[in-house]
DNA sequence: TTGAAAGCGCTAACAC
DNA sequence: GTGTTAGCGCTTTCAA
């Protein structure tokens, strides 16, 4: 039986001496032991070098004979000895942790995104820790802070910004790298990902005024957020250049989730003359127009057209069968996670970044020319 | 100008004058200084007593002045000082964090469970680190490696397990505490959180039964998934005991994803002699299942009846609106982490728990009488 | 090419 | 009640 304890060992030398006959008795790797893990001594003194010298093998410093680079290998796949993550971190003040700071990953448009996020940093061997704020001022900061205490190496923001108050409750100075997606932050300057909004707005406008239609009406996102304002002045943008007239009855507000969608829907189609086309700032809201339009028995695309933005799974479901901007969500993940790794390995160096993104039109069953 | 750098003091001493100095120059909290974070050992000079004192007091240990504590309480805030994780977890052996190890976020039956999960350890103060893992087992194993490293608390499986080589691979006896999720695992042993399958079944069968059906198909879930099997399970114990023949026919294969709704019900619709009913393991696959209907032009639920199982987001929306069976997933996470939190507390020594949760029967507009 | 030693910030054992 | 000290496992000067 090998159960020694930790606290067996009295002094210095002792304990030493005591691991090396654990190490050697235990071979960790397939493992007999409910042994301790290997550390960088074991693995030193059953090498006979000192611990410096296996740490610069494993870090691949120059100036190490072959010989004792291999010896080092060799001890070290036959100890099992894994470096202790938490024990490096604190000496180099990393973590290898990334957090993601996220509305709710309950919301459909997030998960996609997440994955993205979430394999790149796996590849780099990064850990994510999934930060859901709701948005709440508080939550975010609070959970900033303690992300802060664990060294967290940096932050991806996905739809989610910083206000200037947050900022001065965080300390600018103290906050690690971070990098934003689809939304912008005036307060702190960060790598970002952004949807080419302009684009997509344009594209999904064009697809409904070919149709012929000329009532369209539109649902706006968030008033916080910088990807609804660019949606809303897209559609002001399309209409103009079609010579068609923005009615204020027209433009209902809304705030990205099904039920706004749905109130919005009732709403324009209680109007004197409803319109012909809704689109809404995304999918979500898109699906509540859907279903107000289901209960009132009005048929799509035929009485009335319905589009949204972002592509949502559901949104391809043959029952649903949205017309819709596609949002690269996995990709603008990746991008968000690179970029950040990037700026990471550079120690903060880089001059800042934004890519964009360009997304696509997905017309289905939803649209048609009004009154077909 | 207060640019002292680090690296400035030489000696030990010197270097504690020069914090001390430091610290009541800059004053971190509303923070003019571009200054580095106060440490327990800045907190202990700025008192005028040891650090050992500063940590039994934020510890809450007894056998401390009321003077001295309040004076600590007092320049902590005073030095906006927050003890570094880092440093606690390594000294602590400890991370505050806890791994959940999933198959997949973008799974839509996932984001709900998560939310549950970190919901609950946000309001204990521990992370989150999201693995997914798409099941394979290589990405399972490195990961949990990795996590390892990081002295990771406790480990949450949602609807994933280790098979015994992954166990063996793993080094049971390294292994934190874990509890897995709608999934048991013969060569560990856990925690659990369980659905009850066999009520949720008999729910929904017992409503198709009275609905008047004999013909009912079944598509099954995943073959590994104990979930799966039970589901299966309570298929046929429900069909005999109603009297009703189960024809191999009538159950087909499936892996929980859309496709393979999709191809069950091709498959079903061909049938010399379709079903009237079809259940389905999981919403996705009932969802796939709809969409083939639509595109036969198959009248649902006049023409044949759909059910699922796990009530996801999409089953409510009024155009599909499926009756199925709902999991309380948020609930789930939370008991999850619950159990969790409280064998980490414990140290591992608290006996094996099982939480059952109920589903609950929702009956909405896919099902009807054959032939209705 | 290698090793000795210091130290990252904290807590716990023990001494006073 | 409070302080001293050692040490968690690693990396990094700096000296040999």
């Amino acid at each position: 039986m090998i159960g020694f304890k930790r606290e067996i060992a009295g002094d210095k030398k002792m304990k030493n001496t005591d691991r090396q006959s654990i190490a050697s008795a235990t071979s960790v790797s397939t493992s007999i032991g409910a042994g301790r893990r290997a550390t960088i001594l074991d693995v030193a003194q059953a090498c006979g070098v000192s611990p410096a010298t296996v740490s610069n093998v494993l870090a691949n410093k120059p100036h190490v004979s072959e010989a004792t680079r291999k010896l080092v290998h060799e001890k070290v796949s036959e100890l099992g000895y894994r470096a202790s993550a938490t024990a490096r971190g604190f000496r180099l003040q990393r973590s290898w942790s990334v957090a993601l700071v996220i509305g709710d990953i309950a919301n459909p448009f997030n998960p996609e995104v997440v994955r993205g996020v979430e394999d790149t940093l796996w590849e780099m061997n990064n850990n994510l820790i999934l930060c859901n704020t709701d948005s709440k001022s508080q939550r975010k900061i609070a959970y900033v802070q303690s992300l802060l205490d664990k060294q967290i190496d940096g932050l991806i923001m996905l739809s989610q910004s910083f206000t200037s108050d947050e900022v001065a409750a965080l300390d600018l100075s103290q906050l690690p790298p971070i990098v934003t997606i689809n939304r912008t932050s005036e307060f702190l300057s960060s790598d970002h990902v952004a949807l080419n909004n302009e684009s997509g707005t344009a594209a999904l406008m064009g697809h409904l005024i070919s149709l012929d239609h000329q009532r369209i009406a539109f649902i706006k996102g968030l008033a916080s957020s910088s990807a609804a304002t660019a949606r809303f002045d897209g559609y002001r943008k399309a209409m103009e250049e079609a010579g068609l007239q923005i009615f204020d009855e027209y433009v209902a507000g809304g705030d990205y989730t099904m039920e706004a969608g749905a109130a919005a829907a009732r709403y324009f189609l209680d109007l004197q003359e409803p319109p012909t086309a809704i689109f809404a700032a995304n999918d979500l809201m898109a699906l509540g127009v859907l279903g107000v339009l289901r209960e009132r028995q009005v048929n799509v695309p035929q009485q009335i057209s319905v589009a949204g933005f972002d592509d949502i799974d559901m949104s391809a479901h043959p029952l649903i069968n949205l017309t819709t901007v596609r949002q690269p969500k996995r990709e603008s993940g990746i991008a968000a996670a690179r970029l950040l790794l990037e700026r990471i390995a550079s120690k903060n160096s880089l001059p800042h970044r934004c890519i964009t993104i360009e997304p696509e039109l997905v017309i289905r069953g939803t649209t048609a020319p009004p009154g077909s």
